[in-house]
DNA sequence: GTTTTAAACGAACGCATGTTCAGATAACGG
DNA sequence: CCGTTATCTGAACATGCGTTCGTTTAAAAC
């Protein structure tokens, strides 16, 4: 029974990957298997090989997808600002970005191991431009006088750390909206280096 | 050829447990095999099943025993003096503590959900306890004045994210040594919280 | 109304998985 | 020196894996 209704490669292709995305974050990528994955489309495991050349590819696609929205996200900020507005704007930015995209995040910190070599290193190569935009910052606010950090490089880590860990705890709905999680982050990250 | 010298299992037992600490913390749990760690050991994979009743509980063990372990030096630390003190304190034995533990953090913090529910609700207790423990210093600094922090409980996660964080960067030998980055995370989660 | 083609089926491939267990081996206690 | 026992082997089990491919279906093109 092929193609009930209408062409199908335009709808199947987006629940492939949305299914993918759901079972890896859930399960992790070695756990979940391509029957898995077809069962929740609702189509056989064969036919999963006309939307992706391989699992490999599944996951791959998706973190590269998620990283290179990030950039661009990031990337339409106009930093015009002071460093301490460029870094408030970096946090919240960070805060709304990941918390609207949990799935997302989790693969891509916990699914690089499962990388190839060669489709790691595409991805770091993002994860780094993303934490250099950061540093930046921070260093602009440090040579101007207006941050106290006394080692640029771990002060990002130690921001970016802080502020993913949101997805380990917040829910929309739950009992702080995100404007509120928001403000709170921003303060912590403020007083962190000295602005 | 069994017991070529003497008897193994007091030898064999912590080889096994080394041996799948170091491949799920490479590897993920999923994508590694009883072979595999067999392998690592010297031995056929039945022989595993001499130290443990299946691979579930080769996991669950090791997260068991390292946040026991970690609550237990959580414990030894006397927190006899000021808010600020007991900060310190708590911030500088995380750093500690984890950045001896790389591997046994990993496991920790992206195998949960790999372990059972029963097994999962065990682990999720014990991580309780610990971040209550800053939780309790955090409250404890804002009834005396001496912090600022406007969430109490948003404050814990995230200086426990940002200091966590410490191991997806930091190598013994590297540009920095321990006690700087103890130094330099201190600095910042002490601004953090306003103190 | 016929032909073309996109899309999915469903069986098959070789191989790996976690776990069990009867049998072999070698150090130990007597 | 012999019998016991802790320890490991090695084969087997049912099941599942990622991927391939000849075949079937039904919508689209003419």
């Amino acid at each position: 029974m092929a193609r009930t209704q209408g062409s199908h490669s335009d709808i199947t292709g987006p629940r492939v990957r949305a299914a993918a995305l759901q079972l890896f974050a859930q399960h992790g990528y070695a756990a979940v298997s391509m029957r898995q994955i077809a069962r929740e489309v609702g189509v056989q495991a064969g036919a999963l090989y006309n939307y992706t050349p391989d699992k490999q590819s599944l996951l791959f696609d998706l973190m590269q997808t998620h990283m290179t929205e990030l950039l661009a996200a990031r990337e339409d900020l106009q930093d015009s600002g002071s460093p301490t507005e460029a870094l408030e704007n970096f946090t919240r930015l960070h805060l709304r970005f990941h918390s609207e995209r949990p799935d997302e995040v989790f693969i891509a910190y916990m699914e690089l191991r499962n990388l190839t070599p060669e489709n790691f290193a595409v991805i770091e190569e993002l994860r780094r431009k993303y934490e250099d935009a950061l540093e930046t910052i921070l260093r602009a606010g440090v040579e101007k006088g207006d941050f106290e950090v006394s080692d640029p490089k771990i002060a990002t880590m130690a921001v970016i750390a802080m502020l993913t860990g949101v997805n380990t705890w917040f829910r929309e709905g739950g009992r702080l909206s995100l404007a509120e999680v928001e403000q709170i982050y921003w303060d912590m990250v403020r007083k962190s280096v000295g602005a």
